[in-house]
DNA sequence: CAGAATCCCGAAAGATACTG
DNA sequence: CAGTATCTTTCGGGATTCTG
């Protein structure tokens, strides 16, 4: 059924609108690349993405969760323990990644060249 | 030298913190696609981008304009005219281009088979 | 440990009106 | 045509406090 989700854009029609959605969050590409090479556990995470907060992060985690492309497992243990995985659709985008990350260094020396 | 631009976090060292800075523009993708084909004037690109508005897509402009990603050419003729295109480091962008279009292609189906 | 619940703030987008 | 100038609104990120 086409709900409150309908949003007001082509969020779901446009790829690139559907990417900027998902990729808009400040902490998103980072986790995706933490998450690629390993699952981490919260604390792992906040760790790696210092100095990030945990209310950021749970709501970066949840966003991407909510998009599909990560996997929330929970223990119950005492204490609790709680991982965070790639789904298929997170190791997808993995391409993506790569490609950003090239051209992330090919702008950096870009902006070093004409230092300023 | 460090200046100003020292921002707050890791732009400039971190390709994913780079590349985040970048994107984070709601139309950003769109523009550096509709570009990658050619060069279009402000008008075309408006309308490429309906429902765009006219001080938005500036923004956007100067943006990407700043990050090195767009040339501006302005004709001194009546009436004016401006041409955007895409600078070297552009059209570096495009395998990212590619992979995330892709890759929204699989999040689109991936969404309409857990329709909801 | 892994959160949830609030509050706050700045940045970005949109709406609107005006101009060389 | 290709903007600029304001104003308003929305939204996401960060800080802080509390909990099972």
């Amino acid at each position: 059924m086409n709900n409150e989700s309908e949003k007001k854009d082509l969020f779901g029609i446009c790829p690139y609108f559907t990417s900027q959605k998902v990729l808009s969050g400040k902490w998103a590409l980072l986790i995706l690349h933490y998450l690629e090479e390993k699952t981490l556990r919260f604390k792992e995470l906040e760790r790696a993405l210092a100095p990030i907060t945990q209310a950021t992060l749970t709501k970066q985690l949840r966003n991407l969760e909510e998009h599909g492309l990560i996997t929330r497992t929970v223990y119950n243990t005492i204490p609790p323990k709680v991982e965070y995985s790639l789904s298929e659709l997170g190791h997808q985008f993995k391409p993506v990644l790569d490609s950003l990350e090239k051209w992330g260094e090919l702008y950096i020396a870009h902006m070093e060249r004409k230092d300023f």
